[in-house]
RNA sequence: GGGGCGGUAGGGUAGCCUGGUUAUCCUUCCGGCUUUGGGAGCCGGCGACCGGAGUUCAAAUCUCCGCCGCCCCA
């Protein structure tokens, strides 16, 4: 047999497997001769448009779509003091218009703040133009110079969608920052993905602003990875670019903003935590392929089989269904579609075709089922939809439970963290944390702002001081 | 930031140490025959020495530089 040549690493050595199926299903070419930049290929490019539709959906509801150029004044991308010096080593830098030098450097954006805020100045004049939201998917640039991966460390991030908003006061910006955490976990409920949701401690908050809460999730070899930030940015990037407005009293104040964004990291987890060693398997919404038909075509019976078939394609042609009527062996088109990641199969026989009936099965699952062709229909298959992605997260979330635990020692929390989360109690004194990420070589990722399905006390004793402690999770990061 | 290993068809590789024949094998791809309920078989075909400089009568092979990739340590 010539299976063992065409199979994928096992998932266990989530390494090897990551960079296989990103090429082997078709996500990303790799071999672009720049490092750290990646195509995508036809398949991965529509279920990055179907996740970023749904993205697009949820801000919909309550942003306005916008578009800011994607190179930056060095003058403004150097304003704001914070911002800068944590962007500064990885900036992309045009210096020439043809062959002369330019006047002013122009950055390739590594975010757009600097672009869009010299421009909220002249947006926002009073109190009625807040609040103000506005979002806009595009790609940004950094130079990161080592351990670049496709969807993950990238020196162009083409998909980041970063949401910006102003505000009358810290209040209202809080209030943001909570309606920002709600819609990320729709749009991570939605992709079935389970997270964390955590206050990055004030040495790991984003450059500029008063305190970040990240989603991580956690991928297969036991590391986590940022999945979406949520900064609120207070009023020191107005006060840089002097963002004011009239109130109704008359008075001029300072804006209080909030950003936050995701890449396609989203797609990476997406990738990675529902994936087996047989490849991906993608919730039914943001498969490219919903449903394959695979005829099975014996010599003389090929025409009441096709037939069948095309019925049954006439059925569901509302959803996104392949009638497979290639030449190869039956065999071969179920591990082809399983690497893919479609999520129902419907096989077509002589038998089926002469009893009216098909057999069906889904991509998490090993077992197929008959049921007659008249059953067949888009409510069904829509119930079929939610009881699968029901599977796969409460098997993502199974799984990540298994991969958490709560240490009070701080050598089994170092021990621990080569395999998973450590989870232990810390204050909030940052000699406390610096001190315990050295312990233990790993990162604080922060104070849990809730526990969904995260089981441990909020409240125990620093692991250090032994002082008032809250919950937190250490990890191997991305 | 420090160290190590590597780059030969679309993918994976042998050859390199010890320079010299038509560059090996598997896979993919194309054509044909045959077959089809979990990766079929046979026949035929297309397709490669990372880039530059050097050493040499002669470089995939040796040297240097560049580019790219992978692994380990901080």
């Amino acid at each position: 047999m010539k299976a063992k040549a065409e199979q994928l690493p096992s998932k266990q050595n989530f390494s090897e497997w990551y960079h296989e199926i990103i090429q082997k299903a078709e996500i990303m070419d790799v071999r672009y001769p720049v490092k750290g930049l990646y195509v995508w290929y036809p398949f991965g490019f529509k279920i990055r448009q179907l996740v970023y539709s749904k993205l697009r959906e949820l801000h919909d509801r309550d942003h306005d779509e916008v578009y800011f150029p994607a190179l930056i004044p060095e003058t403004e991308l150097g304003k704001e003091g914070q911002h800068i010096k944590g962007f500064e080593d990885e900036v992309y830098w045009v210096t020439h218009g043809g062959l002369d030098p330019l006047d002013v450097k122009l950055a390739l954006r590594p975010t757009s703040e600097t672009a869009i805020y010299p421009i909220f100045k002249l947006w926002i004049r009073s109190h009625a133009d807040l609040p103000l939201k506005i979002y806009q998917i595009v790609n940004t640039f950094r130079y990161e110079t080592k351990h670049t991966r496709p969807l993950i460390r990238l020196r162009e991030i083409t998909s980041f969608k970063e949401a910006h908003t102003a505000h009358k006061n810290f209040e209202e910006a809080e209030e943001q920052v909570k309606e920002a955490i709600k819609l990320y976990k729709e749009f991570y409920d939605f992709l079935a993905i389970p997270y964390m949701v955590i206050r990055r401690p004030e040495w790991d908050k984003f450059p500029g602003a008063a305190y970040t809460i990240a989603f991580d999730t956690i991928m297969p070899d036991g590391k986590t990875m940022q999945i979406g930030t949520v900064h609120n940015l207070a009023d020191n990037f107005a006060r840089t670019f002097e963002i004011e407005y009239e109130d109704i009293d008359g008075e001029h104040k300072f804006v209080n903003q909030t950003c936050y964004g995701i890449s396609e990291r989203c797609i990476a987890a997406l990738l990675s935590i529902h994936g087996d060693d047989l490849g991906l398997i993608l919730p039914f919404e943001v498969s490219p392929i919903q449903i394959v038909i695979i005829p099975i075509l014996y010599k003389g019976k090929e025409e009441k089989v096709l037939k069948a078939s095309k019925m049954v394609l006439e059925k569901l042609k509302e959803f996104r269904v392949v009638l497979d009527d290639s030449e190869d062996r039956p065999g071969a088109k179920y591990y082809k579609w399983e690497l893919k990641g479609v999520p129902m199969r419907i096989e077509i026989g002589p038998k089926e075709a002469d009893e009216n009936s098909v057999v069906v099965s889904f991509r998490d699952e090993k077992k197929k089922f008959k049921i007659s062709m008249d059953e067949i229909n888009s409510e069904l298959v829509l119930q079929w939809a939610k009881e699968f992605k029901d599977r796969i997260k409460n098997k993502a979330i199974g799984w990540m439970k298994e991969k958490v635990r709560y240490f009070e020692d701080l050598n089994d929390l170092a021990d621990w963290i080569t395999k998973g989360v450590g989870l232990t109690h810390l204050c909030k004194n940052v000699d406390c944390g610096m001190k315990v990420e050295e312990e233990v070589k790993g990162n604080v990722l922060g104070w849990f702002e809730e526990l969904n399905w995260i089981d441990a006390e909020i409240d125990g004793e620093c692991i250090i001081c032994g002082g008032k402690g809250k919950l937190v999770a250490i990890a191997k990061t991305y």
